[in-house]
DNA sequence: ACATAATAATACTATTTTGGTATTATTCAA
DNA sequence: TTGAATAATACCAAAATAGTATTATTATGT
């Protein structure tokens, strides 16, 4: 089982390579090249980023990706939750039914409270401390 | 994300359910049709409870499965493990290699030390607690 | 203006994991 | 000795994850 899946893990090592440019855009096939991700797949990625995220895009010669945001500003959590959701450690096992004792089922209270604690401990973990 | 799959699901229910059943065995026909799991199902799991843990099976007319171990003696751990491997959140995104510094690699500490948390919480949780 | 080098968008394919089924062999007891 | 049960194992299906390919669009240098 995974706390982060590997676009998640990619994206931030993306975020990472790009920060180190600063002032300049870097192009995908760079990226590619310097992490050892296939093209297709890192190109995926960056357009989540760019779409939902702290990357601002430029076409044309000459064009590629920029981090908007410094890296001490964006939070684990949120690339997480780009990629994979919402933290969570319960995903419907049957979709609310079948189990007729939810409030009292103790097992989900277990899994709720250590939801809860993996979630306060990332809160405010950033790209920049990693 | 699943702390627990379905089948650790089941064989939570299914221990249950033959608890419930002092002094008899309990058939999988049984089990299967009380709990509305397929049957198949059921027996695939009882096997492996029977094969790795807290259950006997007699065979032929009139046999089923049997509990030699009380609820409360039996950890969820232990199921767990049965059915989805050791408790861990940080399966090998990179099968060991790329990440060149995995030793200083703080979100893999950060990772490593909320699965030591889930594994403390969940240490002494037995099947009769649920 | 136009050709070209880049990203944008999206749809498709492959692999792995999880969930579930089916089939055949074996065992026990009436 | 036969039939009702489990044992063992191999198989199939659906969903999630990982990765690819294809086509459209945009910007810039000449």
């Amino acid at each position: 089982m995974k706390l982060i899946t590997r676009e998640t893990d990619y994206a931030i090592r993306i975020l990472k390579a790009i920060a180190e440019k600063p002032g300049r855009s870097a192009a995908s096939i760079e990226l590619s090249k310097e992490l050892g991700i296939p093209v297709a797949f890192v190109r995926k990625i960056l357009q989540v980023l760019a779409r939902k995220g702290p990357l601002t895009s430029t076409k044309g010669k000459g064009g590629g990706f920029v981090l908007t945001t410094p890296l001490d500003k964006i939070l684990l959590v949120d690339i997480m939750i780009m990629f994979q959701g919402p933290v969570s450690l319960g995903d419907c096992l049957f979709g609310k039914k079948l189990c007729g004792n939810r409030a009292s089922c103790s097992l989900r209270c277990i899994i709720l409270e250590l939801e809860g604690t993996i979630r306060e401990r990332i809160k405010n973990v950033t790209i920049a401390s990693l």
